[in-house]
DNA sequence: ATACAGCTTTACGTTTACGTAAACTTCCTT
DNA sequence: AAGGAAGTTTACGTAAACGTAAAGCTGTAT
């Protein structure tokens, strides 16, 4: 099955790079729902799997609200009505269109990186004729 | 030269589906700065097309600060010293591994509609199939 | 002349995503 | 037994990015 090991709060937050604060304020948002022994958090495997989808959701710009709805999305895949399906299947279209508008900004700020860069050097070429001519 | 049109505040807002609240709202942190006719903003092209790379920013989740930030490194490329340059292209570097970072992301969050769209589809088919036999 | 459409500033309100502090339990170590 | 180290809840604070009035100026169409 899925690996059975378990982790704690701060393992899962100083692995990640987030404070354990953070990772409650998922749970609160409902982005997270670990298991419990006592009163302590006892995160599994799953757990640290959505721990990394909520951050990758954030490098991309989503909001936390946004990667619930992934994950709603995701877990409806099993047990949704036809209904419920096709309306998913349309919704995760708009997702992947969303996406590639991502692609296309990013590829668009590259090349603005790439002039900028282009045009520093340059500025550096002169600056160092100059330095030569003195 | 460069396109001598001008253009109001709404007509900017409504191009790029923004509220003028917002178009302020940049001036306000520095990420534009139209001219004036009287006290009535005037923005020219080049206003324009910075309004463009704040929102392009925004849909990669780049904060306003981030891209004032690259604003400036640009507007620097022309002006700076050689320490300020050199430090410029490390800079301009980081964006580009920032940018990778989300290129890698998007890839995986694809991976994952695909999956999802799979499984979507897999128990649509048996939806079907059972409605078939009944 | 007035009305209204579009611009302006000022300023308080709101949402998101946490930070930070206080006060408490639990378990281990010295 | 006494004190940390790591966990918990509760709650107020905060930065970013606007929303939303309120109140006033300004050109122009009736």
């Amino acid at each position: 099955m899925n690996d059975k090991k378990t982790y704690s709060i701060s393992e899962l937050a100083s692995e990640f790079d987030v404070t354990t604060r953070s990772i409650r304020f998922y749970e609160d948002q409902q982005l997270l729902a670990p298991a419990r022994r006592g009163q302590t958090r006892v995160y599994s495997s799953q757990d640290r799997v959505r721990l990394k989808l909520i951050l990758r959701g954030k490098r991309l710009g989503f909001s936390l609200a946004e990667t619930r709805e992934l994950f709603e999305l995701w877990d409806e895949t099993t047990t949704g009505s036809e209904k419920q399906l096709n309306l998913l299947l349309v919704k995760i279209a708009e997702k992947r269109a969303e996406l590639e508008q991502q692609l296309k900004d990013i590829a668009m700020v590259q090349l603005e990186l790439d002039s900028a860069e282009a045009r520093c050097r340059e500025t550096l070429n002169e600056i160092q004729q100059k330095q030569q001519t003195e």
